[in-house]
DNA sequence: AAAAAAT
């Protein structure tokens, strides 16, 4: 399906420059002004060919820049065709860059805008969780990009605040994960709308029978580009797993965080829940701590992340919707409280580590239950992990604060929901009441849908992989980082 | 056994 190589092992970047392209000045001048020079290989490859006008099948690990290997080569095109599709349409869109999650809409959205700035085009982003009459001005204005969850988008779209109809790129970013989440219908309403001749972009992690399905359905003559074999861990990533008892857990991961000061971390839960009594008991523990997650509002959602960037928070206690995309600057090290049931989401998760070139370490809690998710993973990833051993850990050195912590039963149900309310996170029990009850809290934007069950456990195992906007080089807002920290906590444990 | 996404 393709006529080019997958899997080039491209020139080293530093011999390639962004003025090689061919790019207008105006995005040239975007890229010095935060200091990018060379592309990264993804780039490299992706910006010839998109400006070739091909449709493409990307892959590319997390941190390899894929965003920018495709908004630059885009907004060149804008700019070159600005004439030639001047169109009588009141609100003129011409790309259209769709991604599964709000906080990778806005990342991506921030990049175009940042590459576009000198140029007179405009790029804006939609998503839902957030009052839509804003956003509905802006396209009402006129934008030449727009960048948005899929839903959303179909919102604007019936609203009349945007018409599709003369989109000439459309970008699928982590189109892997957008089928994962039951997208497919969306894509395809979406894809409806559209103008039948256009440009198409695929980005996914991984080339499984359903996305190959997908392109053959929306791409044409694509050109595959591929960048870092598929399941491959990053080789700068240091892992290690710890194993411990189910309730001695959150101890470990206090343990690890304060032993050695850590900062910048991302801890990652399996559930919603797990996340917020993790955060909260590390704020407990005079930590820093922060959780993100889907039943948490858009505001908070973006807070954290926010003060996580901006280095107000250490630890960002998270749920798989922080495991992929999130351009979040090159972190040290990544620590998982639970391992993913998935065993691709490991690899996305520590994906967040050892980015662009850097090191990083990969931190696995597990107990005893574990062990066939551990066995999982590392078939997956074709290594064995780590086995450490927690230096100075004495389970239960900090005085629990909760019946998990002593490793006891649960308390009553009506304690522990009262518990998970107060904790601004928690959603309704997952059996839920009638539909129409009137929640304590009020309305919670990011809340549960009712209208469907999402049969996951039915679904094929549909392995993905990672993306992710790290433009060619990361501008880290956190200056000096521990990163040789965590291999000091490793001790003497020796290297695969 | 989960999480995410329009309202």
């Amino acid at each position: 399906m393709s006529d080019i190589e997958s899997t080039v092992q491209p020139a080293a970047p530093a011999q390639v420059r962004f003025s090689d392209f061919g790019l207008s000045p105006d995005i040239l001048r975007a890229l010095t002004d935060q200091g990018y020079e060379h592309p990264t290989p993804i780039q490299a490859q992706a910006i010839p060919v998109v400006l070739q006008g091909r449709d493409v099948m990307g892959a590319a690990q997390t941190g390899t820049g894929k965003t920018a290997g495709f908004s630059l080569p885009i907004i060149q095109l804008l700019l070159a065709h600005a004439n030639a599709s001047m169109s009588p349409a009141r609100h003129p869109v011409r790309a259209l860059i769709l991604t599964p999650t709000r906080e990778l809409a806005v990342q991506v959205a921030e990049n175009v805008q940042a590459y576009s700035r000198h140029t007179p085009l405009r790029a804006t982003v939609v998503y839902g969780g957030v009052d839509i009459k804003p956003q509905a001005a802006i396209m009402r204005g006129g934008v030449e990009i727009v960048i948005a969850t899929p839903g959303r988008l179909l919102d604007h779209v019936e609203q009349k605040n945007i018409s599709l109809s003369q989109v000439q790129m459309l970008v699928m970013d982590e189109a892997d994960r957008m089928l994962d989440m039951g997208f497919l219908p969306d894509l395809q309403r979406i894809i409806n709308m559209l103008p039948k001749v256009r440009q198409n972009l695929m980005f996914s992690a991984t080339f499984s029978p359903e996305i190959k399905r997908l392109a053959s359905t929306f791409l044409t003559d694509p050109v595959t580009i591929e960048v870092a074999r598929s399941n491959a861990t990053a080789d700068k990533v240091t892992q290690v797993v710890y194993k411990v008892n189910e309730e001695h857990k959150r101890d470990a991961v206090a343990h690890i965080l304060r032993a050695r000061e850590l900062k910048q971390v991302i801890v990652f839960s399996n559930t919603k829940i797990g996340a917020s009594r993790l955060s909260r008991g590390l704020e407990q523990e005079g930590m820093k701590a922060s959780a993100i997650h889907g039943d948490k509002t858009q505001q908070e959602r973006m807070a954290a992340l926010e003060a996580f960037k901006r280095g107000e928070i250490d630890v960002l206690v998270a749920t798989d919707v922080a495991a992929r995309g999130l351009d979040i600057s090159d972190l040290p090290c990544v620590i998982n409280y639970d391992l993913p049931y998935n065993a691709e989401d490991y690899v996305h998760r520590i994906g967040r580590t050892g980015r662009a070139g850097a090191s990083g370490d990969a931190i696995s809690i597990y107990s005893e239950k574990d062990e066939r998710l551990l066995a999982d993973i590392e078939k997956l990833i074709k290594q064995t992990i780590k086995r450490g051993e927690l230096e100075g850990f004495r389970p239960g050195a900090s005085a629990p604060r909760s019946f998990e912590d002593r490793g006891e039963r649960r308390p009553p149900r009506r304690d522990a929901e009262r518990a998970e309310r107060a904790d601004r996170g928690a959603s309704a029990p997952a059996s839920n009441g009638p539909a129409g009850r009137p929640s304590e809290r009020g309305p919670r934007p990011g809340g549960p849908r009712r209208d469907k069950v999402d049969p996951w456990f039915l679904k094929p195992y549909e392995p993905v992989r990672s993306s992710s906007p790290a433009p060619v080089a990361t501008t880290s807002s956190s200056p000096s980082k521990p990163k040789g920290q965590v291999a000091a906590l490793l001790g003497g444990l020796r290297k695969e």
